[in-house]
DNA sequence: CTCGCTGCAAAAAATTTGCACATTG
DNA sequence: CAATGTGCAAATTTTTTGCAGCGAG
């Protein structure tokens, strides 16, 4: 898991070290968005120790090389789920619990486009999120959703 | 079009104020996404000053209101051009020009819960934004799109 | 006249930059 | 050992807060 990801990023060049390893295991760990600093506080519960910085950096390589995304709604990271041929990446949000599920849906990508393309637009990319409420949430509470 | 949007501010209960109104016409003009300091930055053209933070401020209440938009994307912020009874505002983005067409689309809103309710998710919302190239980029120069 | 709104000052939070030194391959 | 990457210091940008006084209804 956290191997595909140091695969892929030494196939385009970059090299493996300790800091990038250490924000890859935690973002694997953690279902949730994080933002840089919750990184830097979960590392250092650890005793361990990262310039914030270099997570800015990190995370903007993760996420140039589709191996992490920047949610939009909350703007936190978690580390990507799929693999790249699947067309655009979507997320369902959990509007309860918070947990995030990755999925990608080259059908509703098809659709998108032929709708657009009626207003003559003409689609490259697909930004995606729905936030409701996960199987689990909606079980243990359905009044949350109404 | 901003006396639309001054009568719902009022119907719920807050005042019109030369600032606020201030705001709605400068969203009202640019059709493209614009940060606050976007804002106050026009109205310093013009001669007019407005502090920043109420800009927010305003913006906060737009948006709760459904009057403005945050877009994901780019942070920035546009007006409202549709109705509150469509259902899920969606955007499509130049990617050229940076021109938002703003839309709903009920339709492709069910085909979203239907698709989530496989996954036992419950979808209460739905952020969306695609970005591409507007009719007249891509006739202009159909190369963009490769 | 009253409550809500604005501006100001200030702080807090988020993000970026340049550079010297450390580390990976 | 060369190229990349990290940490540090510092700056910049973005966003938030509290409070005194102004202004819309």
């Amino acid at each position: 898991m956290v191997q595909d990801s140091i695969r892929v990023l030494q196939a385009h060049g970059h090299k493996l070290t300790k800091p990038r390893r250490l924000v890859l295991e935690v973002l694997e760990e953690n279902e949730k968005p994080l933002s840089p600093y919750d990184i830097q506080g979960i590392l250092r519960t650890r005793g361990k120790y990262l310039n914030h910085v270099t997570i800015y950096r990190t995370l903007d390589l993760l996420c140039n090389l589709n191996l992490a995304h920047r949610m939009l709604s909350s703007g936190g990271f978690i580390k990507c789920s799929l693999d790249s041929t699947e067309g655009c990446h979507r997320f369902m949000v959990c509007q309860n619990c918070g947990a995030i599920q990755e999925f990608a849906d080259k059908e509703l990508c098809q659709e998108e486009n032929d709708f657009a393309q009626n207003f003559g637009f003409h689609t490259e990319h697909h930004l995606s999120e729905f936030s409701g409420f996960c199987s689990q949430c909606y079980r243990k509470q359905p009044q949350l959703a109404e």
